[in-house]
DNA sequence: GGGATGTTTGACATCAATGTCAAACATTGT
DNA sequence: ACAATGTTTGACATTGATGTCAAACATCCC
């Protein structure tokens, strides 16, 4: 096996990712992502397919990493702490200066919704996971007799699922923290009181 | 005055709004607009100037249609009942047969983000002005002894705001109404127990 | 070293979109 | 009826993007 390629997959994936991310899937053509990624156009082809291909890519990345530290925050015993850790790791991956404002997945979604059908199913399957591990997570927690025994976890789920992506919404258009920051402090409230229903 | 304009604008701006919002900003070729319009493309360019002045027509139109439900809502002197419609305003746009799934604002927000200021302004201001309202609303609530005197009603503005930002993306993304009620129910149980904090 | 293998490169053909324009046109007021 | 005014129309020039390709190239293994 020879010929070998030349580039690092990985900076170059995560530079595609950045730059869809900044830029948006049609703002961005195939030259932005060569020059961002220090390769050439053809190599893009060559290596991945075209520019939905490349997409895929990108939001499966994104899903990894980001995706992979809010399931990680929702293992936390505790049904609260697992939510407010959840909350905590979309703000902390707002709050990554070196990463553009909003969400590459809201940003599909919102993109590729009424359009593009295979990275728009990408990112719904991509929400539904999220969704499911959230009602799993709250489910969990009221199994535990940590949450009330009528609390519809279903909708709750669904309701941090909303959150985080309106989260993601006003740091695109705010490109500040701080509304942001208000939103998840007043969306964790919703735990502390679910007995009153 | 004569040489008289053929076409009825209004039915034309409301077909260019719908292409916007189907399709996204960068996915709508002026052809297309034209075709929905019924109208010839150089009809467009002469009356309207270019492709971004159509869309901040079309965010012009979209906000006066839906944020003044919206704001009508907010109108209501119980705050509760207030948020509680204006929530609902949300989820009747949403319920429109004949409109696109998801929000012409949000959309624009997450495409134009990182790119194209001048619908992004534009977009900015709406949210400020929703922001506003929401504000007014609570305040107004809160001194009339409605809400917790301690009620942050900054951040619980941006809560909601943030909260409808995200049911537009659930729709969207799952085309369906159901997740984007829970989600709405859901918030607007915060104001019902506020006072626990 | 030399062949085999896969990669890089720049050129190319194609397509689609934008925005402009002059000529043809329709309507109004006199 | 006619001139004046603004609109419609289709053609046009231009730009920018996509995706393909063959030739040049670098690396590896024998």
């Amino acid at each position: 096996m020879a010929g070998v390629r030349q580039f690092d997959e990985d900076a170059v994936l995560e530079a595609v990712m950045e730059t869809f991310w900044e830029k948006g899937y049609g703002g961005t053509a195939m030259a932005d992502l060569a020059a961002a990624a220090g390769v050439q156009r053809g190599s893009l082809y060559h290596a991945y397919g075209d520019k939905e291909a490349l997409l895929l890519r990108a939001l499966e990345r994104y899903g990894e990493r980001y995706g992979g530290a809010a399931r990680e925050a929702l293992a936390d015993p505790d049904p609260r702490r697992a939510i407010e850790r959840f909350l905590e790791s979309h703000l902390d991956r707002m709050a990554e200066a070196s990463t553009p404002d909003g969400c590459l997945m809201c940003q599909t979604a919102m993109e590729c919704g009424g359009r593009d059908p295979v990275p728009a199913e990408a990112v719904k399957a991509n929400f539904l996971r999220t969704e499911a591990a959230l009602r799993e997570t709250l489910e969990r927690g009221r199994a535990a007799g940590k949450l009330p025994k009528d609390t519809d976890t279903q909708a709750l789920a669904r309701f941090f699922l909303g959150v985080t992506r309106g989260m993601a919404v006003l740091h695109r258009v705010y490109g500040d923290l701080e509304p942001v920051r208000d939103a998840a402090r007043t969306a964790l409230s919703v735990l502390d009181h679910s007995d009153k229903r």
